[in-house]
This record gives structure tokens, C-alpha cells and sequence, in this order.
DNA sequence: GTGAAAGCGCTAACAA
DNA sequence: TTGTTAGCGCTTTCAC
């Protein structure tokens, strides 16, 4: 692979000349200039980006981690970062971490040694030594779809108004008429979340509290059958409940399909919410009910946020909240 | 940010001995490796990845293009060459290139600048400047789900056995007592694929075409609605159909939603069969029989074939196509 | 407009 | 075991 000196041996010129011209920076006559980029492609030069990099400060490359590379419900939010950031100098380097600390480590030290200029992380838990990793960076950093645990100042984040999606189902749900109401949940950090907003909620609205929370982290698949008991579960220990509330759009699916089971009518006997609205929740045999993260503008935000912090890194931004967008279709109906 | 040329400063040794403790390389007391190693820590030292590279000639990178990020097919390809490189000291670099050529060629010429010990691609469009700039790069290259054209050597790939997969389908529904059936296609590189092996299967069993190919691209929302629109055409126009083939599940789908629509029952009155094998296909309202494209098995094979390129790089790998896995579910039966 | 020279932070001969 | 030195390919200051 041929370099700059290479090129300016072969013209007899130095090279800073070469450098000038090839990055087109001025202090070159055209000529020269014009000349050097045709060798350049002649001889099949290639830029050593180590080489550069080593001397100027600024790489343009913002780390983005990719929580679980299986998981592919992170891909609309990376598109909002990635139109955001369009135009900007700046590219996304994408890094999957499959939810395992030793990666997620491993990630940050790469942002380091690699001089990103900025890092988005998305968090199931904030170990002790991803805060200490964390504390010594000093680049931006954003926690994309993870609200900050208070105690850690400095990197704001960008996620769903949860307990605004929360309230708009209970107050759909409240304006059917519906009192006895049950809540799906799971136990992971999101998870969790969504079962306090659900809580909250419910109090604000007087709305008797029936759970079922279980354990086990299920991925998507999984997650569908889980619903499906939790609905059983539930529908077995407090046979009135009208409505049941999920807290996201497979553990819905899971109680419909217990539904259409079991010979119980959507939404005439039972109505059934989501969160999330998946892709699946639209789908003609599905139509549920259920409240959108809207994860492109979260994205999009979040690549906004991004720019403001690279450009005056003194000033930490705003947390923003982002509503949800609620979605009525055929699984929610007047009480019965 | 500490470089060695203060650890070796402050410990009044040399930078050498400072990159040999830290490098875990031998020629280094214990007792010198320690007080380097405890120093750095104490430093905040981090390693300079593009001076480390700059010396180095590889970098332990393969680049990894994302086709589009918002389209998440990808990922459980990805899954499998992650597990596959997993041990080996390689890891991935993503790249998102959203299907664009600039993006592409952007993409390859990174893995050039950075030095990436190999790639992998996944092009629907082998165009000239791409072509050019693939035959000028010197690292092992593999192409992932998508056959590389019969002009272009040295480039091997790793994709599902379509006609394998087109074979089964068909032989499933002949099985049945299936005649008259049609095909619903849709026109990118993948799914022209699929409309020539549904031609040469169904020439090789004698079985007559019917079939729509729209033109348009579509999304996954699109698809199905691109599927409901070629299932009324084509049942319009050839009312004897008993059985619909889709090119991919979406379209089948659509298909589905067709029929329930119109009160045509299936499988009594007609069968339907997809192709991917997606997680909506096993829902429990949908029952999709189909064909499971075996993404994790690809990215493995392709991560290990990638393995074996870097390893002895004089000789390129045989293309290997994976079996498709036939997978029956309530949407198809008997001829009526 | 162009060149000489220094230096970015690191590794790897070669010497001691 | 440790230090000296050169050099990876590039940018940039300062002369000319």
C-alpha cells in the first residue's frame, strides 16, 4: 500500500506538499495539487488513519453500543442517531456489548484508546465498575433509552416518558369504564420501571393494585409465553378483572393468545393493552391496543444532544423525556 | 490522558521496559512489571490505539456492514459470527451503510484506512465503482447472504440454499395434491432470487406458473400489504389457485390477511406457505408454515470461514449455501 | 508555493 | 533485565 512518501518521491517533492494537497488544505498551487491527486490514484494510495490520527486530536467517531445484537429493538433509535448526526463530521461506531459487563467494559476502554469524541450507552445496570470506567471518561456520554440512576452526575439521558405512557392507558382504560384491572409485568431494569409507573398510576387514579411480576428474563419468543401464563395466573386468582395491562407488547400478545384459548372474548369480556407498539402489534389478527415509544425521535434527540455536547462540553444538557404516543385499536372495549 | 513517556518517566526507566510490562511481553522483571502496571492505574493511563497500530501491522478488526440499520434481519447473522470469532482474538467493527452506495464505498474504504483484517458484505447491487474498489483491497472479503456474481473471483460467500428451500416448499404442497398454484414475489436482489428458484422447481416438478412479482420496494409494513394486494390479483385472475407460494413471510402474511378478510378458510380452501421463517410466523394467529432461513448458522459459517481466510490467505474457501429448515404449521393442508 | 524537520505514542531490533 | 535508537505515516510549524 503505497503512502504519502511514496508518492512524493515518485514526484520529487516533499512531503508536506503531498499532505496539502491530499487533504485539501490550502498553501498548494493547483496544479501540484491536481497533479498529486492523480498519482495518488494511480499508485493506489490509501490514507493510514492510525498514522493521522495519532497527530490530530478530533477522530469524528461517536461510539454507539449495541446492547444485545440479537435484540434488534435498538435499530430504530440508532436511525434517529444516525439522521441526526447526517451532515454533522461525525459517524456512528457501533460496538455490540450482548449485555455482558466484561464488553460493556471493554467498549469503554475501546471509546478511550480509539479517541472517540462521544459515547451513547444503553444500561440494564450500572455496575460499580462501569460508574468507575464511566467517571474517568471525559468525553460526552448519553444514556440512550436508560434513565441515569440519580447518584450519577453528568451524563443526561434520552428515554421514553414512561409514566406519561402509563397514565394514557389507565386513563383509556378508566374512560371504558373499567375498575378491576390487572398488570403483566417483568423483572428486568425497564421492566421494573414500568411497573412503578404502573403503580404510581394507579394510585393517582384509585385503581386497585393486581400483579404478577415474574422473574425471569425471557427474550421475545419467550416473553409471548410468559404473558400467557402471567394472564392465567392472574385471571384464575381475581376472576373480575376486566382489563388486563402489559407491560410491553409480547406479554399482551401472550394474554391474547391466552384469550383466544380459553374462549375469552376480545375485547368484549376482556380488554387487553401493550407497550412498545412492535411492529407485531398492528398486525390484522393482533390490533392491539397500546402506547408507542417513539424511538426514532429518541434516536434523533439523543444524536442532537450529542452535537450540543461535543460542541460546548462545559454545559450537560437536559434530561428529555419523550411522550409516548397512545394507539387505540380492537383489544380494548366498554367494560362488560 | 498518560502516555508510557510518563509512566517511564516517573518511574526513571525506559519507555520500552514501560510497553513490555504493559504489553504483558516478556523481558520484564515481575517487580518492574508490577510497579509499571500499579503506576499506570494510578496514572489514568490509557493505550494510544493508533500508535499501537501505526507499529502493528494487524489490528484484529473485521468489519461487519450493516445493511440497513432499521431493517434488523441482519442481526442473528451477526450473532453467529460474533460466537463464531468468539476465543479468536478478532472482533467486529459495525458499520451501518443504509443501503446507500456512497455509504458502501465509504465503508470499504474504512476497512482499508483502518487496516481491517477482513470484511464482510452484504450488497443487493454489485455496481461498477463498488466492484472496482473491492478488487483493489488486499484483505480476505466475504460475502454474507448473498451469492457473489459468477464474474467476480475470489470473494466466496455464505448464503441459505433458496432452490433447496423453493424445493421443499413445493414438494410439501405437491405432497398435498396441490396443482394449481401461485407465486407471489417481490423484485429486489433477494427476491428475484427467489422468483428464479420457485421457476426452476416448479419446471422440474411439472407444476404450471402463475405469478405476480411487484416492483416496488417495501418494508416490513409495506410487504404486507404488498402481499394482500398480490393475493387478490392473482386469486382474481387464476380462481382455481388452491395455494399461494410467498416470497418471503411478510408477503405471506398478507396473503392471510387476504383471506380472512374474504372468508376464504384456511387451509381448507386454499394453503398458503411463506419463506424466512420470521419470529411473526410462529405466532399463534398466524401458523405460517415455511422455511427457515438459518441466519445464526450462516453468520458461524461465514465467521469461521473468515477464520480460515485470514489464516491462509492464498486460498479462498468454497461458497457454502445452508440448508433452509421446513417447518410445518397450520397453513397448509389437503388440496380441497 | 514548497521543503526541512520535528513530533504524535508506540514497538522492536540491537546493545549493554 | 533494561536502555538506546530508529521508525511506523502523517501533519504542521517555520524557513525559504
Amino acid at each position: 500500500m503505497a503512502t504519502i512518501v511514496d508518492i512524493a518521491q515518485k514526484l520529487n517533492i516533499s512531503t508536506s506538499t503531498v499532505s496539502r494537497a491530499l487533504c485539501d488544505n490550502e498553501g498548494v498551487s493547483e496544479r501540484t495539487r491536481a497533479l498529486v491527486k492523480k498519482t495518488a490514484k494511480e499508485m493506489n494510495y490509501s490514507l493510514n488513519r492510525y498514522a493521522k490520527n495519532l497527530v490530530m486530536k478530533k477522530t469524528y467517531t461517536i461510539g454507539f453500543m449495541i446492547p444485545d445484537i440479537a435484540d434488534s429493538f435498538f435499530s430504530k433509535s440508532a436511525y434517529g442517531v444516525e439522521e441526526a448526526l447526517r451532515g454533522s463530521k461525525f459517524s456512528l461506531a457501533y460496538t455490540n456489548v450482548q449485555r455482558k459487563e466484561d464488553l460493556i467494559l471493554d467498549y469503554l476502554r475501546r471509546a478511550v484508546e480509539y479517541k472517540y469524541d462521544g459515547v451513547f450507552v444503553t444500561l440494564d445496570s450500572w455496575s460499580e465498575r462501569i460508574v468507575d470506567q464511566l467517571e474517568k471518561m471525559s468525553i460526552p456520554i448519553i444514556s440512550l433509552r436508560r434513565k441515569t440512576p440519580e447518584i450519577i452526575k453528568g451524563i443526561p439521558y434520552v428515554d421514553s416518558d414512561h409514566l406519561g405512557g402509563m397514565r394514557q392507558i389507565l386513563t383509556h382504560l378508566k374512560e371504558l369504564g373499567h375498575k378491576d384491572i390487572g398488570y403483566i409485568g417483568f423483572d428486568t431494569t425497564v421492566g421494573n420501571e414500568r411497573t412503578r409507573c404502573y403503580i404510581s398510576s394507579a394510585d393517582e387514579m384509585n385503581i386497585s393494585i393486581h400483579r404478577v411480576n415474574n422473574r425471569t428474563y425471557h427474550n421475545a419468543q419467550g416473553r409471548i409465553a410468559l404473558g400467557y401464563k402471567s394472564a392465567g395466573t392472574l385471571l384464575a386468582q381475581f376472576p373480575s378483572l376486566t382489563a388486563l395491562v402489559a407491560g410491553d407488547d409480547q406479554l399482551a400478545i401472550g394474554a391474547l393468545q391466552f384469550a383466544a384459548e380459553n374462549g375469552i372474548k376480545i375485547p368484549d369480556t376482556l380488554s387487553v393493552t401493550g407497550y412498545d407498539d412492535r411492529d407485531i402489534a398492528s398486525l390484522y389478527c393482533v390490533q392491539l391496543t397500546t402506547t408507542r415509544q417513539e424511538l426514532y425521535e429518541i434516536g434523533y434527540k439523543a444524536g442532537m444532544m450529542m452535537l450540543e455536547m461535543i460542541n460546548s462540553p462545559s454545559e450537560i444538557p437536559a434530561n428529555i423525556e419523550v411522550p409516548t404516543k397512545f394507539v387505540i385499536r380492537n383489544s380494548t372495549g366498554p367494560c362488560r
